[in-house]
DNA sequence: GCGACAG
DNA sequence: ATCTTGTCGC
């Protein structure tokens, strides 16, 4: 562990000491017309393109924005929060500062919550930052756990780490692989589960990450579309 | 010592 | 994450 390593490391420490967990039926509840806020990245030379994708949580799509940063941090398998979060800081902030677009209530990262070495994902210093109920969901666990995935849609794996649950392998789609849901901030892991199963339409990735990416990507490539809107450079 | 390692 | 061709399947 190099000098950087060990400052974030204790930069984990302490902001992990902020996320709160709510116990089972406390914590952010969704509703129909709730606004979810899907993000992901899309990296291109030293440039971050941020996509963030507005829906409510019964499905309707509100609309898709996106902007671009520099990258300032390496990316180190355990600190992702330090590279992937400012970016996303910055494009929710710019949604938020925005009168037109209505108020998320939950956002959903492309990454872990607290299903994490240090128990201190992406989605947990995303939620920190915004104060806002936060969940992470990845392609790819970074705890490891026994047992294997029911095969059929829905199925569920507890995935624990020093002796907690902290987060589940889910199987969105029947015969596809699973993908990973842990909560961020302000929301608890039942719920985590839930939403992370009801945001699933015919994917494995629920639609509001799918189109982030997209249009991340569409971004990166400097291709333009009609479909999303281009909140220029930020931070 | 060796391998694994979110995006 | 990104670099990359063809190929299988709905």
């Amino acid at each position: 562990m190099n000098d950087i390593e060990t400052q974030w490391a204790n930069e984990q420490r302490l902001m992990a000491a902020q996320v709160q967990i709510p116990t089972l039926g406390q914590g952010y509840q969704p509703q129909d017309n709730d606004v979810i806020l899907g993000l992901d990245i899309q990296y291109e030379s030293d440039k971050a393109y941020i996509a963030g994708d507005l829906q409510h949580y019964n499905g309707h799509h509100l609309g898709t924005y996106s902007g671009v940063t520099a990258v300032m941090a390496p990316y180190v398998p355990g600190f992702f929060c330090f590279r992937e979060g400012p970016p996303l800081f910055a494009l929710v902030n710019h949604l938020l500062n925005d009168a037109t677009l209505p108020r998320p209530d939950l956002l959903v990262v492309d990454g872990h919550g607290i299903a994490h070495p240090r128990t201190f994902g992406v989605a947990c210093w995303l939620g920190v930052k915004t104060g806002l109920p936060t969940i992470g969901i990845a392609k790819k666990s970074l705890l490891k756990f026994s047992g294997q995935v029911g095969n059929e849609q829905g199925s569920i794996l507890d995935i624990a780490h020093k002796g907690q649950v902290v987060g589940y392998a889910l199987r969105t789609q029947t015969g596809i692989k699973p993908e990973y849901v842990s909560p961020g901030h302000l929301v608890a892991l039942d719920t985590a589960k839930t939403v992370a199963l009801n945001l699933v339409s015919e994917y494995r990735i629920p639609d509001v990450l799918r189109r982030a990416d997209q249009m991340a990507r569409l971004h990166s490539k400097d291709e333009q579309t009609n479909d999303w809107i281009n909140v220029g450079t930020l931070g």
